[in-house]
This record gives C-alpha cells, structure tokens and sequence, in this order.
RNA sequence: GCCCGGGUAGCUCAGUCGGUAGAGCAGAGGAUUGAAAAUCCUCGUGUCGGUGGUUCGAUUCCGCCCCCGGGCA
C-alpha cells in the first residue's frame, strides 16, 4: 500500500502540470465514507472537504455522525459547524464554499478530498450552476400562501404561464421546485428554464468544476441492501444511546427552531423533535427514525446509479459491511 | 371451564347485505440547478387462522378446532 501511495504522490504531482486533481468521495448513507477518507489521508497529501448538508450545523453532532474532535485532530474536514441551525444552508452557499476550499487547499499543495452523502452538492459543483437570484424569505412566504389557498396544482398553472419549460418538467404537485421556479420568475423576471438555457450554453453562470480541475470521482457502494438497512438500525440505535435525545433536546429549548427549518428537517433530528413534541412514543420514533434513514440511503443509491464517469468501489459482504483493504487497494490503484 | 371481542398485505386496520379484497405505514424503482438528510412521481395476489357443512359459488353464513386480548369462575 505504501508504494501504491508514493504512486499516486507522482502522479499526481504530475498532473500539477495541467489541472491539479480533486477527488470525490461518495456514497450512501452509513457506507462508510468518513473512515475511508481518514484512512486516505493518512497516506497521502490529502486535506478533507465535507460535502453534508447536515454537517453544516452547529450542534448537530450525534445526528449527523460528525466525526468527533480525536477524528478532527489527526484529519481536519472543512465545511463543518459553518452555520447555525437556525440559518439555511443552499447548494448555491455550498459551491461558492466548496471552490474556496478546493483553491486554498490546492495552493497549499496538498490534494482536496471531497467526502459526503449531499449529491446534489456534488452535482453543482461539478457542473456549475446557472445565474439565478437567491431564495428569498418573504417572496416564498408569499407563494407558500397562495398555495395554501389554491393548492399546488393551481400554482402549477401559474408556472406555466410564465415559464411553461419548467411547467412541463414538473408535477403538479411537485411544490418545492414549483416554488423555487415561481421565485426565480418573480425575482429575476427570466424563467427557470431560460437561465439553465444560458448557463449549459456558457453565456452565463459558473463554470464546473472540470475547467480548471481533474476530477476523479469514486463512490463506495454497499452490495448487500439488507445488510445497509441493519447497519442503518444498528447505528441509528448507537446514536440514541450516545445522547442524540439531549442533544435535539437543546435545540428544541431554544425556541427560535421550527421543525420546518431544513436543520431541523434532517433525518433523526426530525423524528426526535416529534417525539419531543409529544406527537407519538420513543418507540415509533425510533422506528421513524430508521425508515427515514433507509429512504434517504435508497435516494442516495438513485443517484449514484446513473452518475457518469463513476468509479464504483463495491463494498460490503462480511462483518464489518465495509471491506476496508479492497476498497482502499482500489482507490489507490485507481488514483495510480 | 364458561362468556365476549378479535384473527385479512411485512405492520396497523377497512371491507365483502355470499361472486376470491383495499387504505395508511413500511418496502422497491424513478426524478433532482440557491431548503436536497428536502420535495415529488410510480408500484398492492394476500392459503382473508384451520377444518367440515350449506350453496352453482364461502374470506363473507353455520358447526367444530387452534391462537391472541378482556371478563366471569
């Protein structure tokens, strides 16, 4: 393994000479990612860069399985604890933070590692992002309340009037992206779908990730879904056990978090906050909160199933779900 | 031992005045451009507890048996 990483230290101080190189590393939902990234930066040059939508937050610890202070301290991972729960996080905030790091780190000499679940995360930072305003509080409120009375599909409608692209994209009852197309609409007053138009065409936008980069992208793939699913249990269980109750607790006693906020949307967080409420016992919580987490590890799968250029690491099989020497074996001969 | 109420999809249950059944949840697949751990779409055959009887036909009615609650002894 050693030589395999010296391999890779030429090669891709080799590459410098071009585009300097980042690496993705993804993967569903208790895949695994974390260890493998620790385990690759210790042997190579190699600084982290956390692709979570969760993460992000500040006492968002247990929950999030945030690697803790010991795990910090010998692998740093940037883009951690950047927010308050009560602030919202965006794509658009991500990618901006994420070119960032990935300059700095690069500057420094050292190769960034991208690890995380969030793929629509890694999506826009690969493929840029076309111009569009901000989300903006009060013309969503606004929308939100019209909606209420007329319902999605009326909104819908509307859509289409103005944008009848998007409109056609999208079900009408599909109210998240219905809002956030009407929004762009009435802020920008250019539709959705003519904005994409303009950034594909390279009229307008940021430019992905591969105009000044190589990217090489690996993903760690669980092959057994059942053996997903327990891990996932076993897990959600450790994290119970762990304190994630008091930890949800202190963010509900501070009483400026909704459960509509997307901190407090998150997998487990949401749950716990239900039962805290008194909507249901912990017992159905701990049911709900490990349903939640297999839906999110599936919607993960989704995404990873058709994702191009992907250097599919399969894992799993045996105790420890992860095959850790293969896969790492793997990823260092990839890189070489 | 007797009485009552149940036994229907992985779970909770609805229903069939007798023509072999359907919701929610779970699960699977898909979508995905500033909330994405979000949001949305599609997918429902299961000895209707067992066994005999009545009937052209029973998951549905009747008998017996088994199991689970609750009550009386």
């Amino acid at each position: 393994m050693k030589d395999l990483s010296q391999d890779l230290s030429n090669d891709l101080s080799a590459v410098e000479a071009g585009k300097p190189p980042v690496i993705f590393l993804m993967g569903p939902t208790a895949s695994g990612k974390t260890e493998a990234a620790i385990a690759l930066c210790q042997r190579l040059p190699m600084d982290i860069v956390s692709v979570d939508s969760v993460q992000v937050y500040r006492g968002m610890d247990i929950g999030t399985a945030k690697p803790d202070a010991a795990t910090l301290a010998i692998a740093p991972h940037r883009l951690l604890d950047i927010r308050d729960p009560a602030q919202a996080y965006s794509a658009a905030e991500f990618v901006a933070d994420a070119r960032q790091e990935i300059d700095e780190i690069t500057a420094a000499g050292r190769i960034p590692l991208l690890v995380g679940g969030t793929m629509l995360y890694f999506k826009m930072l690969l493929e840029g992002m076309a111009e569009l305003p901000a989300s903006d509080p009060i013309v969503r409120e606004d929308i939100l309340a019209t909606a209420e009375q007329h319902g999605w599909p009326y909104m819908h409608g509307q859509l289409a009037e103005v944008d009848p692209v998007t409109a056609a994209e999208l079900h009408p009852n599909h109210s998240q992206r219905i809002q956030r197309a009407l929004e762009v609409y009435r802020i920008s007053g250019v539709p959705l779908s003519q904005s994409k138009l303009d950034h594909q065409a390279g009229r307008s936008g940021i430019a992905g990730l591969a105009q000044d980069y190589r990217v090489k992208q690996f993903a760690l793939l669980p092959v057994d879904r059942a053996l997903v699913h327990q891990r996932i249990a076993t897990r959600f269980r450790a994290m119970l056990d762990e304190g994630l109750v008091a930890e949800v607790e202190k963010l509900h006693q501070r009483g400026d978090l909704h459960p509509d906020m997307p901190s407090i949307r998150a997998v487990g967080y949401r749950q716990v906050w239900g039962f805290l409420d008194g909507d249901y016992g912990y017992e159905d919580m701990l049911e709900r909160g490990i349903a939640a987490t297999r839906q999110l590890a599936k919607r993960q799968f989704t995404w990873l199933r058709g994702w191009p250029d992907l250097q599919a690491l399969a894992v799993g099989e045996g105790e420890g779900m992860v095959a850790w020497d293969d896969a790492l074996d793997a990823l260092f001969e990839e890189c070489a």
